[in-house]
Formats: structure tokens, C-alpha cells, sequence
DNA sequence: GTCCAATGCATAAGATTATTATGTATCTTT
DNA sequence: AAAGATACATAATAATCTTATGCATTGGAC
């Protein structure tokens, strides 16, 4: 079962953020695979979601990129900057805050 | 602090169903007034998104409505349906879920 | 050796759903 | 009398997703 993609709007960047935090680099379609794996196929990462999602982040000076290639095939890495090392806590911090607020409101009992 | 109107994105329905579910039936600005007070000045609602929302939901047959006058002043009251109950069930089971999943993928420790 | 699936990037049209602004009107408090 | 709270609603705009499309390389199956 996936998640509906409601869910996944607003906690995209978060997801990424954080994917690039305990990762050093990535690149785009390594984070979709990683984030399918670790929510066992619940989050599915479009690529018209993620390539714009990434490049927003480097214009905000989140993350800084470096290519390589593979053969003749190219990755684009993505990396923190340090305001994207910043950014990333207050993002986690606040969506657990969030999500605290969420299960009082919703009545919803730990697992 | 409010948090950032992404995180309601995807939210606001569930939000709205489970408190037409704790409270039985109330009107619109009731809802904005409940969730301001159980959040802490957290979630606001505004109510550009809230009635376009309430409309849907009535458009969707997940809730009915009934309006009354307070002197002359019009109050809408709605009310789940019986598809209104099963679908906030789902919801909610679905964003518990879903918070799981984030917890696990972001790292959080439970408070 | 050819074809399909997977890998890898990217953008565009359209849909959804929020913000912000505006409008109307009543009631309460100072 | 004025301001703020109550109460509804809609429209223009913005943000951000889905879906569709496009291009190109690589690996495996047949």
C-alpha cells in the first residue's frame, strides 16, 4: 500500500534533506530507490516531484551538486551545504513537533 | 510558533473529519476555533482553506449539513455521514501509518 | 543481436489545495 | 460609535504535486 501523496506533500524536502544528511551525497534516483526501500514501497518518489524538489534546494544554497560520470552515463550528486545542515534539524524538528501535535489531535495511540 | 502551511497540506480533511467525529456536529468556524485551542496557537486555519474544504466534503457525501439561525445570523452545521465515519477511520489509520514510516525514516525519538 | 527493463537526467501541462484578499452581514464590548 | 469577534463565502494567486513526455545509457533475457 502507498502512502496517498497528500501525505508526502510539504514532508518531500524534509525526506531529502535528511536522506542527503545520513548519506553524505547522493544523486536523484539513488534517494528514490533508498526512500522506496526504507518505507518498504509505501513512499514512491515521483521524478517529476524529486527533479524540481532538487533543484529548488540548490537555489535555496541547501545543497551544493558535483557530476560524474559512469561511463557515459551522468549522476549528478547532491550534498548539505551548512545552511542545509541547518535547515535539515529545524525541518525534522519541527515536523516531530508536528507530528506530536497531530497524534493529541487525532486521538491516535502509540504503537 | 505556527508550523509551516506545507505540513497541513494533505492534513486538513483528517483534521476536519475527526473533529466532526469527537464533537458530533459543529459549523465552520467552531472547527477553526477547536483545532486552534487543542493545537496551542500551533495549527491555524484559515478560511480561505477551510470552507472550499467543508464544500468538498459535503460534494464527496462525507458529510451532511444543517443549517440554523442564531437570531439572524446563519450557522452551517455539519455532520458525518456513514461514509464520512468509515473514511475518517481510514484516514486516520493512514497518517498514523504514515507517521511511523516518518519517524523511522527521519530518525525521531519518541518524546 | 535484439528487445525490454532498469538506470538516469529533465521539463511541461494539468490538477490540487493552500494563501491572501476581498466581500457581506451580525453581534458584543468598550 | 467604533472596533473586534462571529460567520459565511468566493476569487486571484502561489506552491507543489501527478502524469506525461522526452532523451540517452546499460544490463539481462531470449
Amino acid at each position: 500500500m502507498i502512502y496517498s501523496s497528500e501525505l508526502i506533500k510539504g514532508t518531500l524536502k524534509t525526506i531529502v534533506l535528511q536522506q542527503l544528511k545520513q548519506n553524505g551525497k547522493m544523486y536523484g534516483y539513488e534517494i528514490t530507490q533508498k526512500v522506496k526501500e526504507l518505507s518498504k514501497e509505501r513512499i514512491a518518489i515521483t521524478e517529476g516531484a524529486l527533479y524540481p524538489t532538487l533543484h529548488a534546494l540548490e537555489a535555496d544554497g541547501l545543497v551544493h551538486t558535483e557530476t560524474e560520470y559512469i561511463g557515459k552515463r551522468v549522476r549528478k550528486y547532491y550534498r548539505l551545504s551548512t545552511s542545509g545542515e541547518n535547515k535539515v534539524l529545524e525541518k525534522v524538528n519541527e515536523l516531530a513537533e508536528f507530528m506530536n501535535t497531530m497524534k493529541f489531535l487525532l486521538d491516535i495511540k502509540t504503537a
